[in-house]
DNA sequence: GCGTAAATGAAAACGGTTGTCAAAATCGAG
DNA sequence: CTCGATTTTGACAACCGTTTTCATTTACGC
């Protein structure tokens, strides 16, 4: 039905760490595919609406998205420097979380934790 | 020397959660002050650079403030319905994302934690 | 007062994202 | 296969929060 969408997912799947949807587009063109901008911000809302891929804001205001290799619950170690992902799994967060809702009688908690960090090749890197 | 930034500080102060820089200039406005919209976003702008507010932004890329009585590092839980915010500290959360961080070789950890829910209040008027 | 520096705000620019709409691809009978 | 209906696509314009520009006003030091 879409092999846009499709391509767009591929390219999630090929990269490293988050990405933008202008980094998307910017890379497909490169590539030499056919594709509109329009279509790669469609692609990318689809996916993340069908929970395919994982979305998040950037502190200046961007959306980027990733294609997580776990489907469940999950949280994100960052290279801010390389952008090298890693899915990390935190039961204690998630308890930690719920303890600090209900104890301040709060319902139906959710929540949102991303840690942020230099990765050893970039930090080696930068030994210069 | 900085009369209206101190009273876009105040209109922080007097509110419950996060505000964005839209509606404290609505605000002022209602109330009669004579302020320009540039005005509010350079005065949040630097009372975030100095500390004495707390950001974050929304799911919709706004950024929002919020004046926080705790000066240190802290984070917040949030009412999803009114907006209501807690602060509160997280001893466990912090020593999780260190370890989180180092265990993959990353250093200079940093991390961004909301907790979102339904306040007491908000669920009890929401059972209709 | 008077000159210089800082603050202010209206309007224009900006950048990411979303909406519009017509053209193109796809699908489903018949 | 053919024709019409439906969906997908993408160029372009509109949007919206935010930032920049720049001329004007205000505050400060002397």
């Amino acid at each position: 039905m879409s092999n846009r969408r499709d391509a767009v997912h591929e390219i999630l799947r090929q990269s490293e760490g988050f990405r933008s949807a202008q980094d998307v587009y910017a890379e497909m063109r490169a590539e030499g595919a056919k594709i509109g901008l329009t279509t790669v911000y469609r692609a990318l809302q689809a996916l993340a609406d069908k929970g395919h891929v994982d979305v998040l804001r950037t502190d200046d205001g961007e959306s980027v998205y990733r294609a997580c290799a776990s489907g469940d619950h999950h949280h994100h170690l960052v290279c801010r420097r390389c952008g090298r992902t890693v899915e990390v799994a935190g039961p204690a967060v998630e308890r930690w979380a719920e303890a600090v809702g209900s104890e301040h009688g709060f319902t139906e908690i959710t929540h949102t934790v991303e840690v942020f960090g230099t990765c050893s090749s970039c930090s080696t890197a930068a030994r210069s």
